[in-house]
DNA sequence: GAATTAATGTTTACAGCGTAAACATAGTAC
DNA sequence: GTACTATGTTTACGCTGTAAACATTAATTC
């Protein structure tokens, strides 16, 4: 075993994303990432300042990771116009992203990170991972000028983000009987939403595109 | 001094809504909730089995008084329809609680409370924020049944959440120059739409109700 | 190439945390 | 009044983030 790791800054980014991912952001800990990385408890803070400073480059690393599954289905390498499938396959690929990486993504738009600012990585990554979105909207419809674009942006990116957070109260949520004995009625929307995903998200989507 | 408190359980609810919504959930402790309310630090442990459950109290507590604040635009006492105005006044109390009960919003909605099927009251004060979220929309538009109410009423919920969630990005990304000096448009957007939030939400909430 | 310095590791230490266990006091039922 | 239960306090434990002092290796300077 070598004294010096070599490349402990990126495996500790590694560990602590597989370990958050496995037990949420608020289960972990310091310590227990630098063990999972071979290395002593406070070796971690040759570089990070900060536990936070530590999830930052998680989540830096999630909205990279959020950014390709966007770009992969809306091909980088072309600017034509795209269809409507694409666009909601684009949307699809945002919730996939948001739900298998769930305990990433609650980093991601938590409240672990408390300002952006302090890290600029994060910060780009944060800023281009919307870009990307904006971009499939573009390809998809002419709209008058780019505030319009950001307009209907913000309002789409606010419906998946929405839809994200629904899901995770579903999972505390189910299948409870309430007190009068009947199941739960948003429950049972919530997941004829998932079940039909495709018209649901077509519907709306066009609907946002289009108010 | 008195041994016994005699009101210390709804006394510790209160301190810990207090703290939770002036510090952040994250940011406080069962001894500093104790302190506040004048009692040992274990001393909360008569009344709530962990700090999880306290903070299911201040969550349940939230649900109701977001609850109320819908309730009041609405006006319970009546049934009759209710104006397109009325709708989205009741969807921006919403919104109004969520962001100025910020830290107790994220305790309602985040990772903290990671079962509501532990806590019967909050999971049915929840309900209840729902179902009066669902009557909004029943008393303004006739549709054809129950299923389809609950549909337009998960998107609009979707929604809402998601509007307060990126209300809190963008505090986190505010007023940085991005690499090449300009500034972020996803900010500036989110804020054109906060200025012009009643015109935003009257053409969103009708896309979706209709969608 | 030897000496110095910077980078990156370890060990030790500390205060704050959630909470378990043992004990103290006050109110209630008989 | 005596026993019991509810509700408080004190003490203690292991875990946490992180500061400080020290060790080892890599890089830089002469």
């Amino acid at each position: 075993m070598k004294y010096h790791h070599g490349n402990l800054r990126s495996e500790l980014i590694r560990c602590a994303c597989t370990l958050c991912e496995e037990h949420g952001h608020d289960k972990i800990s310091l310590r227990g990432i630098a063990k999972e990385a071979n290395v002593s408890q406070t070796a971690p803070y040759r570089h990070f300042e900060t536990k936070e400073s530590l999830l930052a480059a998680v989540a830096a690393y999630g909205f990279v990771e959020m950014q390709k599954s966007i770009d992969e289905i809306i091909d980088l390498s072309k600017t034509n116009k795209i269809s409507k499938k694409t666009l909601i396959d684009a949307m699809l690929a945002y919730l996939d992203f948001a739900i298998s990486n769930n305990n990433i993504y609650e980093v991601m738009f938590g409240t672990v990170i408390k300002d952006f600012r302090n890290f600029p990585d994060l910060h780009d990554a944060a800023l281009e991972a919307y870009s990307s979105l904006k971009s499939s909207i573009k390809r998809y419809i002419k709209l008058k000028n780019d505030q319009e674009y950001d307009e209907k942006c913000v309002k789409i990116w606010a419906f998946l983000h929405g839809l994200v957070g629904l899901n995770k109260i579903e999972q505390k949520l189910e299948d409870v009987p309430t007190t009068d004995g009947s199941y739960d009625m948003p429950i049972d929307a919530l997941r004829a939403a998932k079940n039909n995903l495709v018209p649901f998200m077509n519907s709306s989507i066009d609907a946002l595109i289009k108010s």
